[in-house]
DNA sequence: AAGTTTTATCGTAATATTGCAATATATAAA
DNA sequence: TTTATATATTGCAATATTACGATAAAACTT
């Protein structure tokens, strides 16, 4: 009758599918692609750069760095926030595995 | 008031975000392993092998079919479902992006 | 045609996510 | 200490996702 049934599965599916989710949201794909480009650290100048209010985007900011995907850290009044990309490894290598499948197994479907 | 302003942003940010929300839970994770696993085509066993219903599986099959990561041939009175992994490129690439930055980038934060 | 098997869809309940106004917290500046 | 600036948290409404029983649709078997 509801939702959530993710206990029943592995710990490296739960992971692998809360690193995606992370990524599961277009202000967050533009954050990320932000603070790419900026290269140095970013605060809440998202504000501005984005279509959305400043608690939505501390929101996002929050979910980004649950998942391990950014960091923030205080510098006087305000927080710079960068990218963090070690924990994103799983999820980069199992699409990987995606990938290779075209090659050897073109014979399927 | 509510839910959904991606419109607000660009193609390829909710291209990216759709992508990964295809990813973003753990049976389609476990649904994309088994295929990967069996490296041949599987149909309906999914449901003896993951711990949901059959017309959960199916609704994550649509998902995963929708966004372009599996297709699903007609078989006979089953259909073999299979790895199809040109759509999620984007995504991979994204990704790399991300991983790529922790080398150039580590002077931040 | 009737029955069987396989997958999809509908309807609905439970839960999760998204977005923002209002408010709280924290640091800096005066 | 007061004021300004920057970010986080709370509370709530709107919407989306997840799960499954019931049922439908499609194809094979007899």
């Amino acid at each position: 009758m509801g939702a959530s049934k993710s206990e029943a599965f592995s710990a490296e599916q739960q992971n692998l599918a809360a690193l995606a989710k992370a990524l599961a949201h277009p202000a967050r794909i533009a954050i990320i692609q932000h603070l790419l480009q900026v290269d140095s650290c970013i605060c809440g100048d998202l504000v501005h750069e984005l279509p959305l209010s400043q608690p939505t985007i501390s929101q996002h900011l929050k979910e980004l760095k649950l998942a391990g995907i950014i960091k923030g850290n205080i510098e006087g009044s305000s927080i710079c926030y960068c990218i963090h990309p070690n924990q994103i490894a799983p999820l980069h290598s199992f699409i990987s595995q995606l990938l290779k499948c075209t090659e050897t197994n073109s014979s399927c479907c």
